[in-house]
DNA sequence: CGGGAAGTTGAAGAGCGTCAAAAGTAGTGG
DNA sequence: CCACTACTTTTGACGCTCTTCAACTTCCCG
């Protein structure tokens, strides 16, 4: 009943451009060769032929912070892998009420549904670009390069395994415990992209950080608040976290 | 600190009977054509020569009531495939707080690791039976009948669009509402298994509840004296819950 | 600069947790 | 068959953490 879910900007549930930069395969090194987040999803698996294949298919998508990828029970048409920004995957009780369940960053794969339709809604936290591949062209792809679907299993098992890490934040952590766990989760993933982990850019609202730890904005705020007092985070300019004391922050988002 | 986690009879962390009943695939048809569980598992997915293969290389478990299966950071040896009774896996925080990450009956799978160690504890919760899988002949299977991959990411997706109502439960959901989801999903996945989803089966305790739902076992059966005065629910026996307004029921855990 | 959104802080309240005790249930042995 | 024990479940009283509601401050962006 008060948390923030529909930003106000919403409505505007829709594609910014749909580029479809890619058509005419006759290149000799296909785009996809050339992906800056590459090695970081699906694709690394991928050897050059395969690669085109993928270059054929794909089309590309940016979108305006809080704007809307798709929604929960959308037909799932596309998968998308994001190349920039963070998006936000979420699910809503019909009165409002909103569990973010992840933040995506470069690199992360996106869409995977089980049914026909979505099970979630993703949208833009940031300005965000992602490529988005038909589902039913990647599913012929998958038939023919086994290895692409081994390693959508190895993203799947890996996604469950944080999926389980956060139902034990949300299940029995305290306010402070998930706010640690969360920074620690935004440094680590900034550091596996090759940026900088320590000063930690966390680029999304208080509110949506609440629905991530499913506590109110009110209360993530007083964690920070309460994590600076202790002298384990500092905030440098608004959204740009310097973690002080790294052991203490593993300590408390360990429940230690 | 409360929560029940290592029962009184634990420490008997081992195999009841690990009888490998299946040596010398000279038989013309395979033990697992028979397999009463099949049509439910990953098996479902296989020709007759491949179930042959499966045959070779499983041998089968069972468990006592809490006895345990494997530990958190155990090394991942093997897989496995449930084919009597519950199962609970489970993570643990060091001062003791338990978060059940879910219940396992006939046909689901478990132990799929992402990385050479379990990321979570699995225990019985009544006296349980599984067929296992070594890890690594498993692996060398996957390679050779690709439909057994794709089946597995099917399961996959499946688990984690069901971890993702968890942690829409856990993060926004009141105490009433988990347990009537909980409910809910015990029925239907009795239905499921084409037993009676009515008068529904609670076989485990009040406290492995609680640890599913992040709550206490004290608040747990606040919610069931509720659901009980409120006409939604009944006790037949003890664990047997007859659910008397299934609309009523469905409003409640769908947060309308 | 100025206006609006986002974030912070305070006070009061609700829901769930904690602690304790009673009631129910199951298993054991005389 | 019943008494005895041990455990699980239920219920009650109280307290604490997080939520709610509200006011205030800070940060942006035009």
């Amino acid at each position: 009943m008060s948390n923030a879910r529909l930003s106000p900007s919403s409505g505007q549930v829709g594609r910014l451009s749909e580029a479809v930069s890619r058509r005419g395969a006759a290149l000799s090194t296909s785009p996809c060769e050339a992906c800056a987040v590459r090695h970081l999803t699906v694709c690394a698996a991928l050897a050059e032929e395969e690669l085109r294949h993928l270059s054929d298919i794909v089309s590309h998508v940016e979108l305006a912070p809080s704007q809307c990828l798709f929604q929960e029970s959308d037909e799932a048409r596309s998968v998308y892998s994001v190349t920039a920004g963070t998006m936000k995957v979420y699910k809503l009780l019909p009165d409002g009420r909103c569990q973010v369940t992840g933040f995506l960053f470069p690199g992360d794969f996106l869409g995977l549904a089980h049914d026909e339709t979505y099970a979630y809604s993703a949208e833009a936290v940031t300005h965000s670009a992602l490529c988005s591949y038909p589902k039913s062209k990647l599913e012929s792809l998958l038939k023919r390069f086994p290895q692409m679907e081994e390693r959508l299993l190895g993203m799947a098992k890996h996604e469950l395994m944080v999926a389980q890490e956060q139902m034990l934040l949300l299940g029995r952590k305290t306010a402070k415990e998930r706010l640690a766990s969360f920074l620690l989760m935004l440094s680590r993933a900034a550091a596996r992209r090759g940026q900088n982990g320590n000063p930690v850019l966390v680029p999304m609202s208080r509110s949506d950080i609440g629905d991530y730890l499913g506590l109110t904005t009110e209360t993530v705020s007083r964690s920070f608040t309460q994590l600076k007092r202790d002298r384990i985070i500092s905030a440098e300019s608004g959204n740009r976290i310097r973690l002080l004391d790294d052991e203490a922050l593993q300590d408390l988002a360990e429940g230690a």
